[in-house]
RNA sequence: GGGCCCGUAGUUCAGUGGUUAGAACGAGCCGCUCAUAACGGUUAUGUCGCAGGUUCGAGUCCUGCCGGGCCUACCA
């Protein structure tokens, strides 16, 4: 029997921007579910890619002097170097520009049109050359001089109309409720949930889905004079990659998804627009999206021209990758803004990391290499002691896995946390030093309960830090196919020989800020 | 304009209407010495934004106000 699919997505990155926290943020948390999820034996799928259509792609090749797929061919690149030096698993990444995506979009279209979901228009609106955007009547404002701008950006705007293709939005508001009524679990989380349903209720109006102005996109079929929509474009890639229209393509199994990760601003196109036209073209709808916030830097509101952007990769090279990873996913709660203080992930890495949890492995497994020839010490009789501890470290598994089915990354953390304080706190009571002067089998048991603590806890940390946790289960000599959860209760064997410790989280010092 | 959320220790936050309001970090004191000067124990700090109201009892429910955020705009 084939084990259940998990299929989890990013959005795909626009490349007209260069890669920042926020797509790092994203990928992350995507990372973190696919990885747990294999390590618990769901057959995954994780999707990623870069979203390469539309005006500003085709004006910024041109200005490069470049063909638009050479162009994106090379911005996309910055995507793909940054799953690995995030250490991100995708299975895939998934261009827009791929031959398959464009004969998916096509046919979600036509199934679409044979629907009577879609129907030839005129798109008009108030629109800005400057910011090459429409505006509704409502965003803008006569000015004294009697012109009419766009109020958020001060663009002077014109009058414009040109034919478009629609897509009935609006015949479909309340078959959307219904299904979020039947779905409490479709969005995440539930501020973001309300915020949907609220806008649906509102009323919705036809979308249009067709541009004539620009030709670098996905031709509408039957009139290429038209380039569809970049969202509906966008949005297909999801069942692009599963062979859309061909359901017979083996990766068809992982439709629908089981979960549409997004930052908060695309919610609107995940949870209204989407769900809309897969229910018109009668296929099935993802199982949730959850939107995450967004970072600020050290309280300031993040932009280009503040000049604050923040590198994840230059973070991951100051501070580790792991320890970044870690913090990004412990510091906020996750679907919260968080504010990123470079303070804060310093108290991180050496409060949790450092000295928590490195130095509780350190100060086990030293005294195991000093006292116990290197080896996995004996196990005795356990005590309540041993037990407490050992079944709080058994019990995190349900823990974690409950907790990451809701994308709650943070608590999932500050559950394995605990154990390791109560381990540290163990280690102190037990005093294995002083029992080995006393009574050394009993020092070898609380050793033994120590380092078989750790192991359980490091499994459930790998898909946070898979690099740091590696060298951990390495140094307790865990064979690499006893790491995934189907081995959560596979002990410590006595006498397995260790290779010599060593500290994994190193203390970050603030000196040596001044040398760089 | 409408709607939603938030305001609790120095900081970040928990707190199904029910004893003396909690945790983590930070601070003070004590202990330990295996360990990455790490670990453990312990102490302290609060007009629970403000003002009313409901209740035997309100951080928790209701109303108004102040402050902050988010969504959306002739509309729930």
């Amino acid at each position: 029997m084939s084990s259940r699919t998990y299929y989890i997505t990013t959005p795909i990155y626009y490349v007209n921007d260069v890669p920042h926290i926020g797509h790092a943020y994203t990928s992350l948390a995507c990372d973190v579910l696919a990885r747990f999820m294999r390590l618990d034996g769901r057959d995954v799928h994780f999707l990623t890619g870069t979203d390469e259509h539309g005006q500003k792609i085709e004006k910024a090749a041109a200005a490069a002097g470049m063909a638009p797929q050479a162009f994106t061919d090379k911005v996309s690149q910055s995507f793909r170097d940054l799953v690995v030096a995030m250490n991100y698993s995708p299975d895939n990444f998934i261009r827009t520009t791929e031959p398959r995506h464009y004969a998916a979009c096509q046919a979600l279209w036509e199934k679409l049109v044979a629907a009577g979901d879609i129907y030839l228009g005129k798109y008009a609106g108030w629109y800005s050359v400057r910011d090459e955007t429409y505006f509704v009547e409502g965003e803008t404002e006569v000015g004294p001089d009697n012109k009419r701008r766009a109020i958020s950006t001060g663009a002077e705007v014109e009058w414009v109309e040109e034919p478009s293709y629609f897509f009935k939005l609006s015949a479909w508001a309340d078959r959307l409720l219904t299904f979020y009524e039947k779905n409490p679990d479709f969005i995440g989380p539930e501020s973001r949930r309300n915020e949907v349903i609220s806008f649906v209720k509102g009323g919705l109006q036809d979308l249009s889905v067709s541009r004539t102005s620009f030709s670098w996109g996905v031709p509408v079929p039957g009139d290429s004079k038209h380039i569809m929509y970049v969202w509906l474009d966008a949005l297909t890639n999801y069942i692009t990659e599963c062979g859309y229209p061909d359901t017979n393509n083996p990766l068809w199994k992982y439709w629908p998804a089981d979960l549409h990760m997004v930052g908060k601003d695309i919610i609107r196109f995940h949870c209204v627009f989407w769900p809309a036209f897969l229910m018109a073209a009668g296929l099935a709808l993802p199982k949730r999206v959850f939107a995450h916030g967004w970072w600020t830097n050290e309280g300031q509101k993040i932009s280009k021209s503040l000049g604050n952007v923040i590198d994840p990769i230059e973070l991951a090279k100051t501070y580790g990758l792991d320890p970044v990873r870690y913090f990004l996913l412990r510091e906020v709660p996750f679907g919260n803004d968080g504010d990123f203080q470079r303070r804060a992930l310093i108290g991180r890495l050496n409060g949790d990391l450092a000295n928590a949890y490195g130095n509780l492995c350190q100060r086990v497994l030293s005294i195991v290499g000093k006292s116990c020839e290197g080896k996995v010490p004996a196990k005795g009789p356990l005590q309540a002691a041993d037990n407490a501890l050992l079944d709080r470290a058994h019990g995190l598994l349900a823990i974690v896995r409950m907790e990451l089915d809701e994308q709650a990354f943070h608590r999932a953390l500050a559950a394995i946390w605990e154990v390791i304080a109560d381990a540290n706190r163990y280690v102190d009571a037990q005093a294995p030093w002083a029992l080995a002067k006393t009574d050394p089998a009993r020092r070898d048991t609380v050793l033994w309960v120590l380092a078989e603590t750790i192991r359980r806890v490091t499994l459930l940390v790998q898909p946070f830090m898979p690099d740091s946790t590696a060298k951990i289960l390495d140094q307790l000599a865990v064979p690499t196919d006893s790491r995934t959860f189907a081995a959560f209760d596979r002990e410590l064997r006595p006498g397995t020989t260790l290779p010599k410790p060593q500290g994994v989280f190193p203390r970050f010092v603030e000196a040596a800020k001044a040398e760089n």
